[in-house]
DNA sequence: ATGGGGCTTTCCATTGTGGGAAGGTCAAGA
DNA sequence: TCTTGACCTTCCCACAATGGAAAGCCCCAT
């Protein structure tokens, strides 16, 4: 099948496609005239790879869960490890915007937010230090 | 000053203060020389710069929020808003992260994580839909 | 056989930061 | 005075992941 048809059934769009191919993760058969062809195995590569792309692995950790997949003798600890440094990573990530969140609602809840040019959410930017 | 000092007074690198200079949050005056001569006020607005980014404000933000600090009759709700809409979207990230997380660490804890190939993880990123 | 739509590739943009090259400038020391 | 090293300048490239657009080939239906 060609890639506008892998990318209907895949949930992906072509653009993605080709990219997820420059990138290496998928690199299908091509017929006589250049257009790229795909086996219904290549689509479950690319839900696989939708799947783990909506999980917010980096393409790199896509890559290497790929070639586990593919691996029937694959022990599952590296799986494991690779999502459970991506889950550190991810709430990490939370964390930190969270804390930059909490400590912007706590100056706006001391900003008047009328008129008045006073306003505390400013005075914090300008700190000196 | 030159922008060796303002940076290190500002404590940003010179390389991203030229770069917020590119986006026109500060175009300082030049010397004969053509290198850059940054005042004290010059320093207070990088500084100014600093913390907004260190609040993860995109720099279109800093660039309302800094012609809001200079506009001495601004009304606080106009940096209220401004704040608060960020914040939402910090919150909104931060969640969808830690809804990720939560997912996968479910996922993980349900994986032997051992030497055998068998791993839910992978189960589930292979589903069909 | 012609038109429209899908396919191909290649380049550019995003956001914020950093690396590096190639060249000008300045200050200090021999 | 000349050299040296540290600074400054601009311009290009990279990252990750996605989207957009151009220019040209291919195929099917009319």
């Amino acid at each position: 099948m060609n890639i506008g048809e892998a990318a209907g059934r895949a949930g992906l769009s072509a653009r993605m496609i080709r990219h997820y191919e420059a990138e290496g993760l998928l690199v299908p058969a091509r017929l006589a005239n250049g257009y790229r062809d795909y086996t219904p195995a290549d689509v479950a590569v690319l839900r696989f790879i939708r799947h783990a792309r909506a999980l917010a692995f980096p393409l790199e950790d896509v890559r290497r869960l790929l070639a586990l997949w593919r691996d029937r003798n694959r022990a599952s600890a590296d799986v494991r490890r690779i999502a459970l440094d991506h889950v550190a990573a991810l709430e990490a990530k939370a964390e930190a915007m969270q804390a930059m969140a909490r400590s912007l609602r706590h100056l706006a809840a001391h900003c008047h937010g009328d008129g008045r040019p006073d306003c505390p959410i400013l005075d914090e930017l300008e700190k000196t230090p």
